[in-house]
DNA sequence: ACGCATACTGCAACCGGTTGCAGAAATTTT
DNA sequence: AAAATTTCTGCAACCGGTTGCAGTATGCGT
């Protein structure tokens, strides 16, 4: 049925080994057999089975992807540029939808059994532990959007979420606002716990300052909004939020505008991320911008080199985020 | 450095068959050797190269995963439901997002050099050529949200675009809409065009009725935006539109309010997808409801069925969609 | 024309498994 | 207890390629 290496060698009249060697980049052919297996080979329609050459080469191309987010529509924009930066360089996304309780060594196996070349994980509130699995696997792994400080073993690729955290602080407090507030992504995700982390440190400095926080289940819409409903229903509402990411500030901007109060002459809202949707003029959400794409080009091109180096020193690729000035959060006194 | 066959059947001094019919569901074993084998390699950490296994039974359990439209947000619905559903059943997903003018044949090639099992292509967009291409290499294809009139030749999963063009108008006329419009996705769509034929018939079927029409150059937020506010600036617009999808409905409802008109008293909107967002209550859009869970879980089990009997005759799945009533559209005169 | 370096080529073994077949072992039948 | 089954087991060939090695062809210098 299908058409392999010995048919083409038998029609070109020459070796398997022959036949081999004109589709392998760099290898000793002359030019006459060349042209007698291309023709042969285009006659035939034949091109190599790329996974019985992986059982040589050791190499797949194949790149395990994965992610649990898949209900976070910065997600879709991840997904492209991945599958779009890994095809550019010749690698394959082999995807891996992780669930709530799904057990790491499992998804590791999966992977394995792949012989995948390498694996990304691409997602925030993902547990460090995935990360260490594949590494004692010895499947070379970079977590992107990961937390750099607590894994000192493994490549991360993303953004100081302390610092993002103490960036949303002071811009809430240089705008005035004397109640400001953290509504988090789930408190299991390293990333809400650096976030609010770094609002803390900055909020305890100041004086007269109040600062109170709370978590919602999830970075998604829904969460965002029930957790803001929670709060405008129990009192003591700030002046200012600094959400999770953006799904969460579009829900709480929902539940905000649902109770009829408004943004930001009510309450002001900042997200992170700044995704697609944050531009959107019903939204246009005042948000920390997260420079995804560079992140990810940065995971592959990492994710590339280990292939090669398998042993490379780990390190952690962080990227400067910065505020984008919207209008969810009211403006500086000037 | 992996452990293999040989190791663990050296270990538990068995032959690499006996190891090998171990992990072979229903091969012929006993369960001395079996309980030998199995401790061997749980010691060894051993399990099966799933690649390696492939070239001989001639299964990889991979099924091509195939989607260009990565700015939809439904498509993050898409995919967690396909990668979800496909890992239920033992199968692993391997991405390709497909560009703009990208080769069909590349596209094929690359899929079947990794020996696919089958293909899914998910979109509602991509030309009817790749679904013919993958047929043509014998790969098990099926189309999901393809068009099911024009490939009879090839397992098609979706709904009836032409009869939600018409339930869209017979909806709006209902409503006592005067001059009703369709707002279409790129032109190149099937589902774009199908769309239109059911509009069109019910329209001109009407004394009285005006009907006009205009396409968008994607599905996509800006591209609905762009051509709403087009539509605006240019004069003589209808009472109510009909959009390609909901992500073209929110950018026409931006477009709408940003021109200081209200929805759905100036204007009314229907969308077709029924996504997450279209709930939100700032979008809160009357839609038609299309069954994408139901879509995509009967698209796996075609395929599935494929695998096993690769001749199956071709049929297309069709799935019934139904309204869903939010605030985009005025009530219904009772 | 000869010697030698270099470029090709094919053989055969190997990658990590699977499987038909024939013989060995265990079980059942009588 | 012998014969007839049935169940296991290992051998060896195979899946579709790759690659070290040794030998052959080719080109070069003189």
């Amino acid at each position: 049925m299908t058409v392999t290496l010995k048919d083409v060698a038998e029609l070109a009249g020459v070796s398997r080994s022959a036949v081999s060697r004109t589709f392998t980049e760099g290898a000793s052919v002359s030019g006459k057999t060349r042209t007698k297996v291309e023709n042969a080979a285009a006659e035939l329609g034949y091109f190599p089975n790329a996974l019985a050459s992986s059982l040589t080469t050791g190499r797949t191309k194949l790149i395990g992807l994965i992610s649990n987010n898949f209900h976070n529509p910065i997600f879709l924009e991840v997904f492209d540029l991945f599958t779009r930066g890994l095809q550019e360089r010749g690698l394959r996304p082999l995807l891996l939808n992780i669930a709530e309780g799904d057990d790491v060594r499992a998804s590791v196996r999966l992977l394995t059994q792949y012989s995948v070349d390498g694996a990304i994980l691409a997602s925030s509130t993902l547990s460090p532990e995935f990360a260490q699995a594949f590494l004692q696997s010895n499947v070379p792994v970079v977590h992107s959007f990961g937390r750099f400080a607590n894994a000192p073993s493994v490549h991360v690729v993303g953004i100081d979420n302390r610092a993002c955290g103490r960036m949303a602080a002071e811009t809430l407090i240089a705008r005035g606002y004397k109640h400001i507030a953290f509504l988090g992504g789930p408190e299991s995700a390293t990333s809400t716990q650096d976030r609010f982390l770094g609002i803390s440190e900055v909020a305890r400095g100041h004086q007269g300052l109040k600062f109170t926080h709370s978590f919602a289940g999830a970075y998604s819409f829904d969460a965002g909004r029930d957790e803001m409903a929670r709060l405008l229903a129990g009192g003591d509402v700030a002046d200012a939020y600094f959400c999770g990411d953006d799904v969460l500030s579009i829900g709480a901007l929902s539940a905000i505008r649902s109770a009829g109060l408004s943004v930001p002459d009510d309450i002001g809202i900042i997200g992170l991320n700044d995704m697609e949707m944050a531009r959107w003029e019903s939204i246009n959400l005042t948000t920390i911008h997260q420079p995804v794409s560079q992140i990810i080009d940065s995971s592959i091109d990492l994710v590339v080199s280990m292939l090669d180096e398998p042993q490379r020193y780990p390190e952690a690729r962080i990227f400067p985020c910065h505020i984008v000035e919207r209008g969810t959060l009211r403006r500086l006194a000037a």
